[in-house]
DNA sequence: TTGACATGTCACCGTACGATGTCATATAAA
DNA sequence: TTTATATGACATCGTACGGTGACATGTCAA
């Protein structure tokens, strides 16, 4: 599954919570965090700490796997065709994404 | 490519930023954060926000991927072999990942 | 050498984090 | 009904965030 927002990342950990049969409450003592941090996470809360995020989905037995898609922000770079990444572009595909 | 601390993302957005030919002051405006907050995640801070690792991983064309690994915490927990999890056997392979 | 650039460190500040504890709804079983 | 459980909302508090701007290295080319 990909997961681009906050949002989706919060939907994920929900739906694998539920699939291993654990509350809120046990998810966050298995974490050691707050029942209240489990919540805001799976509502989507986009300034949740990475460190615990991770500590989360491994404990949910999810694996985080990166992977660079095709191209990049401004085309491949190879070394004899190095641009200057066109920031424009790259704008436009982060903007309002809040 | 697998990740599962701070430190390894750290390294993978600072190896693929410099594939990108980017510098951290131009990747930090294109995400719309400070230079310091990129020089700090590249080394792997754990606190840093979901939110802007993720619009950070999506400037660099670096995808995320979740997959539920075999098992997960405690075993399969098909719907006729519901068990409680293991809350200790969990603790075990969660402890001392600070 | 000088100059430009990339990276890292530092102090300051306003803001929001995450923890804790409590209360309010469900929902379901006794 | 009562009881127990699960989820969510709320206030409070100490701490660290992330931004800003300045300064210190290091590197490399002119």
């Amino acid at each position: 599954m990909n997961v681009r927002t906050a949002l989706e990342l919060g939907a994920a950990i929900r739906e694998r919570r539920r699939q291993l049969n654990l509350d809120q409450d046990k998810l966050a003592k298995i974490v050691g965090v707050s029942r209240k941090w489990v919540i805001d996470v799976e509502k989507g809360k986009t300034r949740a700490e990475i460190g615990l995020i991770l500590r989360t989905l491994d404990a949910l037995g999810i694996s985080v796997s990166l992977d660079t898609t095709g191209t990049g922000v401004s085309g491949a770079n190879t070394p004899d065709t190095i641009e200057t990444p066109d920031i424009d572009s790259v704008l436009d595909r982060t903007r309002d994404r809040r």
